[in-house]
This record gives structure tokens, C-alpha cells and sequence, in this order.
DNA sequence: CGTCTTTGACCAGCGC
DNA sequence: GCGCTGGTCAAAGACG
């Protein structure tokens, strides 16, 4: 019985493909069209006395079997399709969703960002609705008032008034960590001119300039510079502003002349550079750079404006508190947010997150506050080490153009893959999204060099993003009424 | 012809 | 005050 049972079985499903492939045949249907014209190709082919068919299938049971199988078929077809539909719009407003949590995310900087601006370049709030990005190098206050709110202040994005404007800049948008104890060397810091500085309990942004001012006046300090060494082929490297070059001077102790430019994208621009050739290797390009922009700036010259002047930023941040001579921790005390290099942007306030400015020095300079951002060698390698790996050492071009674009100018793809993961900054950009965030997919030939290292060096950074991210009150806010309204408007069908 | 680079002169700050 | 050094100016030349 069981077996005669079970070869009814196989033979009613045996009928059941092949009345299936007979209606493909004969109306040269494709399955995986819909399924609507398959069944009706099947009923057909089963209601057309097709000969081959009929011999096998002349059983009346037999029929009703096959259709019974048809139509539960459709049914399940149908319902795949019902869920299909369900879980593309579940999609959907996944993404909408998304966009919505990335509005609320960017809303919450701009919302803080007027408070800090006006502390960053007084010279340039006149809120004229120009694409005027305020980059100071030097006047930046490290006080910031000291809140016990989650709140954090993001210097570096630029302040304006339309805050939907999808046309705005942010500058050091990269994540926002908190900072441990920043390893940076003091190296050469005369007098006390670093110690001066000291911790005003500010309230008013009134009071906070005219305190700022003060101290800028105590403190005989120049221009904050900031000293970027790259490995670089050319005469200088490509960072997106223009310069016309000025003067050019053999310094002392490098038989390397070093020259001097000034930025030409606005004729009143102050911004001045000299570029230099390291004594020791030619092959290492430093670039030092002054002053503030008072222009609008492209897309690339942002990025590297905005890096160095989050370095001068921690600069400041660092002489308040450190001591000469002392390898010593960053600002532990002020909130000052900065960029990296790689174009994170962390915060250096609490020490919960373990993360460190790495080959960052600071040095004063014939009164110059200077900090220099080694980027020829990779955060956790020597160069040695790192060249092996053909990528720890960041080599630059004439073409070379460093990539910390802001989301403004998302003509390009990598560009905006690189703003939405700014983890993927990691290595000045030239590491892929997918390379930054799945290690797996390194491509073959850095697969094969890299040590685990690396990886866990990714690992880590994503992990200290994420947690960074997540730990922020606002954005689990955005992504909480995000999922709500995602299983709110999920309905039954919708499967998370 | 306009723009950019080169290069010697000049100036200011700093240390002795 | 003097010398050294870094930084800037400006005339001359090169270049497109």
C-alpha cells in the first residue's frame, strides 16, 4: 500500500513538471516570468489534448490532481509575490528612514554649530548666506564651556543659517569619538607660552570672546601652523586650493630651498604655505600652512583646510594643557573636537573610546605654534613596516588630490562613499568603502601582505565608530523613532 | 599681453 | 648693536 501510494506520489508530481515543461515548450514561456502566464500555459497545455500528455494523463483523477497542484502552486505563487511586495515596501521605508535618521543626525551638528562658530572665526560670521566656510588656523579658543549635557560641539562644520540646505559643507564630519589620551609630543615648546592658557568657566559666548581675546593677547604666540609631510613625487602636492608662489629661500640645516606660496583664489586670501623637502628623505614633501581661508572653498581644498584646521584646533587644545618637554596627553579637560589625517573627527573629551592621534607632533617654531601631521607612515605601522603593505605610506602626485570631500559635491561616487562611512577615510581614501568596512574583501594582493594587524585595526576602528555613534543620544533617538515607525508602519505582513 | 616663476634685496624678529 | 635667519617684496624674465 505504502509503496503503491508513494508511486502515485512521484507520478503525479513526475505530471506535474512535466505538464510544466510541456506549456514552456509549446508557449515558449520562461518560468521565472510571471506566473500568471505559466499557469495559464499549464491549464492550456493540459486543456489541449496535447497527445503526449493525454496518453500518460487520460485519468479524469489524475487531471484533478494536476489541477488541485496548479492552483495550490498559483496560490503559493500569489502569496510570494503579496510577500514580495510587502518586503519591497519594507525597504522602502527602511530607506526612507535611513534619510531620515541622516537628516536628524546632520540637524543635531548644525543645531550646535552656531554656538561654536561664532567662537571659531569672529572675523567671518557676517551671515551673508554665501558658501563662506570659516576655517581658522590659530584663533580658535579651546575653551569651550564645559556641559554635562551629551552635547558635543563640532567646530569644524560650517555654520549657516538654512540648515535643510543640502548644498552645505561640513568640515570634519567624519565620526565623532571621544578621545583618549592623545599621544603627542611636545617637543620643543619654549618659555611657558603653552601653559598660559587657562580653563574659563564660560557661560556666555560674550564672555567667552572677550576671554579669549585676553588670552590670545597674553600669549605671544604667531599664527598656529600646521605642517602636513607627505611622500610626494612633485614639487608640491595637489590639495585643491590655488598658489602662486612668491619667494623661495634655502633655510637653515636643509640644502633643500623651500618655498613660499599664497593662496590666489581671493586676492585678500591670507592663507600663506612653504614647501619643503625633508632633509633626511627627499622623497618626503612638507608642506606647512598658515592662516585662514576667507573664500569659498572647492571640495577638495575644504577637506584639506578642514584637516589642518582641526589640527591647529587640537593644537590649541593640547598647549592648554600640556606641559613642555613632557609627552603628554591631549586636552582631557576641553571638548575640543578635531580631525585626524584619515579624516575621523574625534572628540577629546572623555577617555572612554581608545583611540589616538598617531605621528602627530607639536612644536613651536620661532613663536609659531606648529603641528605636524606625519602622514608618511600609517597609524599603526612604521614606514618600514608599511611600505611593505604598498599602502601605509600615502604617496602623492601632481594628480593626487587628498580625499576628505564633503557631501556637497557628490559627483562622485567614491565621494560620497566616503562622506555616508567616513570610516572608509581611513588611509586618505584610498581605501575602499567595501576594503574599510569588510576586511574580507581587501583586494588579492593586499590580502596577501597584510597581517591580521590591519584587520584588527579596522576591526577596531568600526567597532569604536559604531560604539561612538551608537553612544550618542540624538542619533539613538533618530535611529529609535526610525525603527519605530518601521514597526509601526510594518503592518502584519512585513517580516524585520 | 597677462600671468606666473625666479631671484636678489629688504625687513623684522631673535639671540648673543 | 650686530649678525643670523625666516619671510616678503618686487623687478625681470619666461611662457602660453
Amino acid at each position: 500500500m505504502e509503496a503503491a501510494s508513494s508511486l502515485n506520489m512521484e507520478k503525479s508530481m513526475f505530471s506535474f513538471f512535466e505538464v510544466k515543461e510541456a506549456a514552456k515548450m509549446k508557449n515558449n514561456i520562461h518560468l521565472h516570468g510571471d506566473q500568471t502566464l505559466v499557469s495559464k500555459a499549464s491549464s492550456q497545455a493540459v486543456n489541449d489534448g496535447d497527445p503526449s500528455l493525454s496518453n500518460e494523463e487520460d485519468d479524469p483523477a489524475e487531471d484533478y490532481k494536476q489541477d488541485g497542484l496548479i492552483s495550490s502552486a498559483k496560490a503559493d505563487m500569489g502569496q510570494v509575490r503579496q510577500e514580495n511586495q510587502k518586503l519591497k515596501h519594507t525597504l522602502t521605508r527602511v530607506l526612507k528612514d535611513y534619510k531620515l535618521s541622516q537628516m536628524h543626525f546632520n540637524d543635531f551638528f548644525q543645531q550646535e554649530v552656531p554656538k561654536s562658530s561664532e567662537c571659531l572665526a569672529p572675523d567671518h560670521q557676517e551671515g551673508d548666506g554665501t558658501e563662506l566656510i570659516s576655517l581658522s588656523l590659530g584663533t580658535l579658543s579651546s575653551h569651550k564651556p564645559k556641559r554635562d549635557g551629551p552635547k558635543k560641539v563640532n567646530c569644524f562644520s560650517k555654520s549657516k543659517e538654512d540648515s535643510d540646505d543640502d548644498q552645505e559643507l561640513k568640515l570634519g564630519l567624519g565620526c565623532e569619538f571621544d578621545l583618549t589620551p592623545t599621544r603627542v609630543v611636545i617637543n620643543d615648546l619654549k618659555k611657558d607660552e603653552t601653559t598660559q592658557i587657562m580653563e574659563p568657566p564660560v557661560n556666555s559666548l560674550k564672555t567667552q570672546r572677550i576671554e579669549d581675546n585676553d588670552l590670545l593677547d597674553q600669549i605671544p604666540l604667531k599664527k598656529a601652523r600646521v605642517s602636513v609631510k607627505v611622500i610626494c613625487d612633485t614639487q608640491t602636492m595637489n590639495d585643491g586650493c590655488q598658489w602662486r608662489k612668491y619667494g623661495q629661500k634655502i633655510a637653515k640645516g636643509n640644502p633643500c630651498p623651500r618655498a613660499y606660496y599664497r593662496c590666489t583664489m581671493s586676492p585678500s586670501c591670507p592663507v600663506r604655505k612653504h614647501v619643503q623637502r625633508c632633509a633626511e628623505d627627499r622623497s618626503v614633501l612638507i608642506t606647512t600652512y598658515e592662516g585662514t581661508h576667507n573664500h569659498p572653498l572647492s571640495v577638495s581644498a575644504t577637506a584639506m583646510a578642514s584637516t589642518t584646521s582641526a589640527a591647529a584646533s587640537m593644537l590649541k587644545s593640547t598647549s592648554s594643557t600640556s606641559q613642555p618637554g613632557l609627552t603628554t596627553t591631549a586636552a582631557s579637560s576641553t571638548a575640543t573636537t578635531f580631525s585626524s589625517p584619515h579624516g575621523m573627527t574625534y572628540n577629546s573629551r572623555a577617555p572612554q573610546y581608545p583611540f589616538y592621534l598617531p605621528n602627530t607632533t607639536i612644536s613651536t617654531y620661532q613663536s609659531h605654534p606648529t603641528i605636524t601631521l606625519d602622514l608618511t607612515s600609517s597609524p599603526h605601522f612604521n614606514r618600514s613596516t608599511s611600505s611593505n603593505f604598498g599602502m601605509g605610506a600615502p604617496r602623492f602626485s601632481s594628480s593626487t588630490c587628498l580625499n576628505f570631500s564633503s557631501p556637497s559635491s557628490s559627483t562622485s561616487s567614491s565621494i560620497e562613499s566616503n562622506y555616508k562611512n567616513p570610516i572608509a577615510f581611513s588611509y586618505l581614501g584610498r581605501q575602499t568603502l567595501n576594503e574599510a568596512v569588510n576586511p574580507t574583501s581587501l583586494n588579492d594582493s593586499y590580502k596577501n601582505n597584510s597581517s591580521s594587524a590591519l584587520q584588527q585595526h579596522s576591526a577596531e576602528t568600526i567597532a569604536a565608530a559604531t560604539k561612538a555613534l551608537t553612544s550618542n543620544p540624538s542619533f539613538r533617538s533618530a535611529l529609535a523613532a526610525s525603527i519605530t515607525s518601521l514597526v509601526r508602519n510594518a503592518g502584519g505582513g512585513a517580516r524585520i
